[in-house]
DNA sequence: CGAATCCATTGACGTTCGTCAATGGGTCTG
DNA sequence: CAGACCCATTGACGAACGTCAATGGATTCG
């Protein structure tokens, strides 16, 4: 294996190819993704032909609701999922303009 | 769009598809990723076409080397990353039997 | 050997995060 | 209207995280 030439004292910084805020961007992205709960919710809407009431994740989770709601909160701010609101339901689907990079993320897991 | 029938107090858990562990699995991974300064050393050595110093990441970011080595430690808990010792140098590379998971996720990204 | 260099580890500190209990707003039903 | 139900928000608390300064091991050079 060829290695670079080296010596004492100096070093090769690699160019970094993607734009501070693309990484910025990317990293709210993973962040959110990277909670156990919130992937499973998020993966859950990838694949669900219908948008899910809040009390179908209440339900199938075994954490309270005010969680569940502060979990939903982080993939709305995100803009990973919409809501919908009929009468006392409030229906999520994942987000209508999803962006072409989260959707590739998405579509990676799993 | 229809809406699936509902009634008060009516809820129809959705099935989850992907086990515990895979989830846990995938969680981590993101989790990993997820940090700023870390993504940017995951892209970087998956577009490197050779190994790459520590020293270069140091002198590349704005954080201090025992940070640096910090997230090369989590980047090696997680099994992304190998190391190669050559003289007084650490290099590291994508791990070579990186999941196939994780190398599609790897790909979705920048 | 002694000094210099690269890197990992430890300990500490402030911030962020996940969680719950309590509360309140909004909607439907009797 | 009164009660039941769904959901979001607030406040609080412990755990995990990112960062640095200090330290030490390992290697190389003079």
């Amino acid at each position: 294996m060829v290695l670079p030439e080296r010596e004492r004292g100096v070093c090769c910084p690699p160019t970094l190819k993607a734009r501070p805020q693309k990484i910025e961007q990317t990293s709210e992205i993973l962040r959110t993704l990277a909670d156990p709960t919130r992937l499973q919710i998020a993966l859950c809407l990838r694949d669900a032909k219908e948008p899910v009431c809040i009390c179908d994740f209440t339900a199938t989770f075994d954490i309270s609701q005010p969680t569940v709601s502060h979990h939903m909160a982080k993939l709305r701010e995100a803009g990973l999922v919409n809501v919908t609101k009929q009468g006392i339901w409030s229906f999520y689907r994942l987000a209508s303009d999803l962006a072409p990079a989260t959707r590739r993320i998405l579509d990676a897991i799993g």
